[in-house]
DNA sequence: TGAAACTGGACCGCTTGGGTCCGGTTAACC
DNA sequence: GGTTAACCGGACCCAAGCGGTCCAGTTTCA
């Protein structure tokens, strides 16, 4: 199905609301309970996303009392590509990219290494895609009539 | 990862295999056990790949004594969106993608509805590549820069 | 010194993809 | 007309990975 994990798509919400409440760089920090709490996520569900989002240097992490998370970049300048790398690894569709691993029948296949091409219009694709650009629908808050359409 | 499944994988060296030895459409048919035998993909994984090819419209079965499979299409009409989205489903990244089922937190989601975006980037990165383009690996031909984007 | 918050790791259940198997149906061939 | 070869359409099982949780440790502020 071509799927992001839903890690990934945490990522993105937290990251979003992380920069909707300070919209300066160096405001006050918010913690994982509270983004938590406005996003509906599960607090160590978000703990997780926000610590692979600090390894990654897409936040900053303040330990100890009155600590928390703060956006280390803005929004414009953080690209899904790079978001979904943090959560879910490099972004690679299939096992046999650039031959990493065991592709055990390599020698009969006739696409071998080929979904590099495939690959890189993927990574282009989502390179191109800011979190600002994520964020534009988001803003009216009075999201187009929530029809829980089932 | 942002992976796609084994079975497209699979798809994608099976169509090309197809193609490979029967480049006039209307020759003979192939069965899934000499396909199984020529790609190195288990038999019953090459019929269930084919299945559903041919129920996706993109290879044609023929039933009984002699019969087997044909492309349908040519290599240069066969999209690697068409390929995935016959194996894996529709491409959609999320569960939530215009809004199809339960996303639980969707009152308090801040890039609901967004994704499309991605989607379709995505999916416009797909259809943009055809079998053809993968098949070109066969042959060495370096017929990109391939710039890898990070 | 205690509380609040991040850090790092382990852990677990569930979903789902990958793979297999079997009976049924169709069509060519003898 | 019978046999055989191949597809068809299920059901079925196993393992891997994901989503989610929990806990002990560390850091920092009040």
């Amino acid at each position: 199905m071509l799927r992001v994990s839903k890690l990934a798509d945490y990522a993105v919400v937290v990251l979003v609301k992380l920069a909707a409440d300070t919209d300066c760089l160096d405001c006050a920090v918010q913690t994982s309970p509270s983004l938590a709490c406005s996003t509906g996520v599960p607090e160590p569900t978000v703990a997780k996303v926000l610590k692979a989002l600090s390894v990654a240097g897409l936040v900053l992490s303040q330990r100890g009392a009155r600590g928390g998370y703060r956006l280390q970049r803005k929004l414009e300048d953080i690209s899904i590509a790079e978001v979904i790398a943090a959560i879910d690894g490099p972004i690679a569709l299939t096992a046999c990219v650039d031959g990493a691993s065991g592709c055990d029948v390599r020698g009969l296949c006739a696409v071998h290494g080929r979904w590099d091409l495939v690959n890189d219009a993927i990574r282009n694709a989502l390179t191109g895609i800011t979190l600002a650009d994520m964020r534009e629908a988001g803003t009216p808050v009075f999201l187009r009539t929530l029809t829980p359409a089932e």
